[in-house]
DNA sequence: ACATTTCTGTACCGCTCGGTATGGAAGGAA
DNA sequence: TTCCTTCCATACCGAGCGGTACAGAAATGT
């Protein structure tokens, strides 16, 4: 049966990206039902009938997030070896962190940032799926020992804490206006660490 | 002439000190009046009275926060290496971002994530404070540059941006509850990344 | 003792927040 | 055309926000 009644009046991937926008720019409680509506152009009813609340409509920003705006950090792990893992990883990350067309940083940490006491879900929801795709980094690193690609004695996931660490560092400097090539600096010096720690024989 | 009139029924800096855990905890938007004075103990005519308004006891919270609990960041310049700046600075960062007694993370950082809009010049005050930072440590390498304790090819502006980007990713971490031991995995790591970039001819 | 100055406590202000009730408009199925 | 389901628009709700008016309490100077 197809579907009856009258149908929405506007897309949803495109009022998600409406409101990515929004959510990026202005963390979770920073961002208001009105500023909201009015970027997507719709109505406060229209939003909770399709996304439930404010906070179902941002997992589900989240979620289109991860999967659209850091395809690259899936992408890197498909990189032959751990070396060049890593340098995709940062190199990537730093693009997409300075993009003209999107608000400066990373939806993840500057949506964390303010969460007043019953907004810790929230906090503890985005510092999950951080944690999350570390795990993953450290299991391709874990691989790339087995694979001999790295010398047994290294630590996978000390070096996957350390990568992340520096992401994330990297989306608090974009975040206060650091420009592109400044932070590929950065990235180079932390590509020139990893490769220090990963390859301690050379 | 002496002070007449009622006196002050509270101590200001013990004040500042509650004021400063609420702002660490819950961002500058997070931290409500009603929560701050009831940490401080004070009602809020007495808090207006005092600090002028919200903004400017963050503004006296945050310089506290410098004075006190990053005199470490300023200690460490004081190394007669850059190499032992770059350890005492990455080694005590880790220490003050995960102190039991403190909030886990950085008051710079927790605290600008909340900002909407008009509190834009809450966060543009704390990652300028940030670069200041930054820009005192260049200022170290510098001189190490002159000295002769570092070579003359290496660029202090990029190994000081390297290192204030891992301090930061550092307080992502440690706000999302990731340990102290493992932090200083990574700062290992960092440091290592540092030695080569510095010292690239060893 | 009195006047003066300052601080404190209560109660309140306008405003915005996230969230919702309700009536009508719009489109598919018969 | 009629019915029925679904969506859209306005207007509103209670609660909490940052900030303040005002009166009473406490301490000093004379």
């Amino acid at each position: 049966m197809t579907q009856t009644g009258r149908p929405r009046g506007f897309d949803t991937d495109e009022a998600l990206d409406r409101a990515m926008e929004v959510f990026w720019r202005h963390g979770y409680e920073g961002a208001s039902l009105t500023e909201l509506t009015g970027a997507m152009g719709i109505n406060k009813p229209s939003l909770y009938a399709a996304f439930g609340n404010k906070e179902g409509l941002f997992r589900k920003v989240v979620a289109r997030y991860a999967d659209v705006e850091m395809a690259y950090a899936r992408d890197a792990l498909d990189q032959p070896t751990a070396r060049d893992v890593a340098a995709a990883l940062l190199r990537d990350n730093v693009v997409a962190l300075t993009r003209p067309d999107r608000p400066a940083g990373c939806l993840s940490i500057q949506g964390a940032t303010a969460c007043g006491t019953d907004n810790a879900a929230i906090a503890d929801f985005l510092a999950a799926s951080r944690l999350t795709g570390e795990s993953a980094l450290a299991a391709r690193f874990a691989r790339a020992v087995e694979e001999g690609d790295l010398p047994p004695e290294v630590d996978p996931t000390a070096l996957a804490r350390f990568l992340s660490v520096v992401t994330e560092g990297h989306a608090v400097h974009a975040a206060a206006g650091v420009r592109r090539d400044q932070l590929h600096q950065s990235a180079e010096i932390a590509l020139l660490a990893f490769t220090a720690a990963a390859y301690p024989a050379r």
